[in-house]
DNA sequence: ATTACTGTAATAATATCAGTTACAGTTATT
DNA sequence: AATAACTGTAACTGATATTATTACAGTAAT
């Protein structure tokens, strides 16, 4: 799976736990375990789908600007990794005079697009507020 | 998606298409277009699973050994592609001592768990002969 | 024997991904 | 107004993963 799905649900998360819903970029790589200029890239493109607000300027930093238990891992998903079942690579030659060879890729394709909606269908059923409730669980044990 | 079980699907396709259900690694590779030593190499591994048999030498190959009514891409994905899900890495640290930074890579984990299952789900909908046919089904449209 | 295959390892080429550096722009603080 | 602490991005470098190629031993048909 994508990396920068994880790192964005892990930063939303980890803004979620927070008291305040804020940290800054270098916070969030240091607990996510990534460098600060990969987590300003992923927030860039979370505050862009409306996730998080941005603060520039010092003492600046991310804040969620959703409910936690309003925001699906199927939202995230489809932000950032959306299709990524879907391979690169396509087998077969639609120049092909074979049936398979030149039909295979597009077959392949509607394979993938349904796995893909598998995918967001469970993702569905997960919210972000679910994920810190989860973590939380893991911690008392 | 992990390539060798599009590869692997193909090729079973591709010999269930067969009259005879045979061909040989370097007719399979030409018409998934890629080389015949990584088609070998995954046929070596449906071999060892029992999807196909192989005949070496002159006028060798291989052969399908099961129904392709009766093979699911289930099959396919958990013998070339479990686990492809969950990613090769964790974010977060166990030793963090922040209730969500070490925590999260096991929760992470158990979420992609999960949807690897949803994916075999739906994998085990889907037959090689079922693949076969919507590829015929295409070339008469 | 020769030819046409598979099986597999080793290597080389290529593509993808992640980390780093650099710097312009923004805001709080003094 | 100067400084310090941030974000936003682009460019570069290095690491890693993926794919193709080469090579050769083993097997079976002719």
């Amino acid at each position: 799976m994508n990396s920068e799905f994880i790192i964005a649900v892990h930063s939303l998360v980890f803004l979620a736990h927070r008291p305040d819903g804020m940290a800054s970029s270098e916070e969030i790589a240091t607990n996510v375990c990534t460098n600060p200029v990969r987590v300003r890239k992923v927030m860039s493109c979370l505050r862009k789908h409306g996730f998080v607000d941005t603060r520039e300027g010092s003492g600046g930093g991310y804040r969620l600007s959703r409910e936690p238990g309003d925001v699906t891992l199927a939202d995230v998903y489809r932000t950032l990794a959306a299709g990524s079942l879907a391979p690169n690579w396509c087998s077969g030659d639609p120049q092909s005079d074979c049936l398979v060879g030149s039909n295979m890729g597009e077959v392949m394709n509607a394979v993938f697009c349904g796995a893909d909606q598998q995918l967001e269908r469970y993702f569905e059923s997960i919210t972000i507020g679910q994920m810190l409730s989860r973590v939380a669980a893991m911690a008392r044990a």
